[in-house]
DNA sequence: TTTAGCACTCTATCAGTGAGAGTGCTAAAT
DNA sequence: ATTTAGCACTCTCACTGATAGAGTGCTAAA
């Protein structure tokens, strides 16, 4: 059975299960009175000893329980925690709670972010949803004052952008509703490169705001995965792990370095929508980040929109309402997407 | 000279400079050494014990150097530091940089924020701005698919608001232009209570569109100040009085939590714009924030739109660069509200 | 009023000690 | 061949002096 014994595998998922609630090294001792095993401390010490010389578990120094390795963790995660998904009360509650503000936009993702927090204990964060090409939807041009107009771009899926455009000489809003009516009209669906292509048959004034169009909707391409929501990092920072300031470092970059985040993201998630994906410790590639697990997925519709979302916690995790927490809010931002996007 | 020779305030000056920099108790010889006094330590010691006697300095334990209070650090904001500003050209690359970004609506907060961290070398918070009474501008429904409309709200200074609006039959995008053509034509520059009044004099689809939009505002009115910009936690973080976990939790929960940071605000600046305000180790009201000093400031336009930004650090900060960075930024920040609400 | 000098106090550090925890090993039992 | 009991061993943790060093407070002289 992949090189364990399942008494084994029931040892390493029991240390790993009691590490987790307890915090500090699990002796054989606690093992067998704890979870009533059916073998003496002396069995379960030869096993762990096996199990350590496999890499699964270490040692912090001779006479201390044992803890377990990030590939503990990893196989824990892999092949002892089977399929989990959360209690049905807590399913039906989060789900009610997106219905609630399912008419309101704004509220997705702050409501995704502190449930996932809340749900999954550890510190949440959702992407906003990034199309895959941007694609005009409506301009709307709104006079200010003297030659400052404020434009609107809703883009497909519901992204708005403003930006301020300062005119060579001020228009009346009449003047202006024309012009966007003209871009509505000419552009609809388009992509910004299709509009690109067509700005030379534009009189001047319109071609303007166009390239200004062409340019938000690169921008919008580029930095839209840059929005990011939080929550819950100052109860993970309570975790016993975080005790020591230096030790809560990476935790607190990965979740306030936009730059950082994106990379992490990118490497563990790739760019279409699949199953959630368990990063332990960093991989040996993320050394700020040793301390910690990040459970990740991207959500959203491939080819269209997606965005991701993830939770953060010592490696000390609660792996299985995590992955389940962050399956099912994916889920349910990925239909929030879909509906955002089916036309 | 209110109550302290002008050697004291000298003395209380440079042991505030000196902890500042060098994050440990001051002694009298490193007073005299680095600073080049032309007294003993004997003397400086005595003019210590006053300073002491006086509450504005402490012992952590007899044979350490001296650590400012509380009153002693407020002394030294208030007496000591003078008018303080940022030296010519940092506001000049800021400036630059603002302008860089003036068309760029959607830059300005996060701009803001990452400046202020930077330049006050602390955690930087920004809200957004919020008007006193949102007031109508600009309405647009956009079909999406079926029965399903996007509704975008622009309201005076600039704020967008969006929704979703299911419509009991589906309509074309020309009826729904015209609807909004209609709204747009009656509400505009109208206050949520003012819609309200004249609702019913509108046919039942106008009547409901309008409802929402009344929503809409009042929800805007409520809650524009959650939407709150961060940056430089993780800077801060690693200063010496955040190693162990449990002093960070203020601090961290002052960036993180929205309410406590509401409650610190409205409690600390109360509804005008003025002058920066600087809370030092929460001032005995919030116990989290022993630790922690914050140097605030509302901008915006009184009476129209405003919003509150603030630097976070510890006690031990930079008071001179925090009041005057938070001072230039918030002017600044005035300066483009006032732009989007002059008309 | 200032200063030199000195006694005093407190910390930080190191070494040493004993208790306790938990293992690893060995030899006996199953 | 496995399992188990028993015990020696190791390492940590907490406590205890003991010491050096830092810095003060006080006193008496300048």
């Amino acid at each position: 059975m992949d090189g364990l014994t399942s008494r084994q595998q029931t040892v390493l998922g029991l240390v790993v299960r009691e590490y987790v609630s307890s915090a500090s090294p699990v002796s054989s001792r606690a093992l067998v009175g704890c979870y009533g095993l059916e073998i003496s401390t002396a069995t379960v010490r030869n096993e762990l000893a096996l199990l350590e010389e496999l890499g699964y578990l270490t040692h912090p120094h001779t006479s201390a329980g044992r803890v377990p390795t990030h590939q503990g963790y990893r196989y824990f995660v892999e092949r002892l925690l089977g399929e989990v998904d959360l209690p049905l009360h807590e399913r039906r509650t989060i789900a009610h709670q997106f219905h609630q503000a399912r008419q309101d936009f704004e509220q997705w993702m702050p409501l995704a972010t502190s449930v996932l927090a809340r749900t999954a204990r550890g510190a949440a964060l959702v992407t906003a949803p990034q199309a895959a090409e941007s694609r005009y939807k409506h301009l709307q041009l709104i006079s200010t004052q003297g030659r400052l107009v404020l434009l609107i771009l809703v883009l497909r899926g519901g992204t708005v952008k403003q930006q301020l455009l300062t005119l060579v000489e001020p228009l009346s809003q009449e003047a202006l509703n024309e012009i966007g009516d003209r871009l509505n009209q000419a552009y609809n669906g388009l992509a910004a490169d299709e509009i690109q292509a067509r700005i030379d048959a534009l009189p001047s004034l319109e071609a303007d705001v166009a390239i200004l169009v062409v340019d938000i909707m690169h921008r919008a391409d580029m930095h839209a995965a840059d929005i990011v929501y939080r929550d819950g990092l100052s109860e993970v920072l309570q975790q016993p792990e975080f005790a020591e300031g230096e030790k809560a470092q990476g935790l607190v970059r990965v979740m306030e370095e936009r730059s950082f985040l994106g990379v992490v993201l990118a490497d563990a998630l790739g760019p279409e929508v699949g199953s959630v994906r368990v990063l332990i410790g960093g991989e040996g590639r993320w050394d700020e980040l040793r301390a910690c697990s990040l459970v990740l997925a991207r959500y959203g519709v491939t080819g269209f929109a997606t965005g991701a979302l993830g939770v953060v916690g010592p490696t000390r995790m609660l792996y299985g309402r995590a992955i389940s927490a962050v399956r099912f809010v994916a889920g349910l931002l990925s239909d929030l997407v879909y509906d955002m996007y089916a036309e």
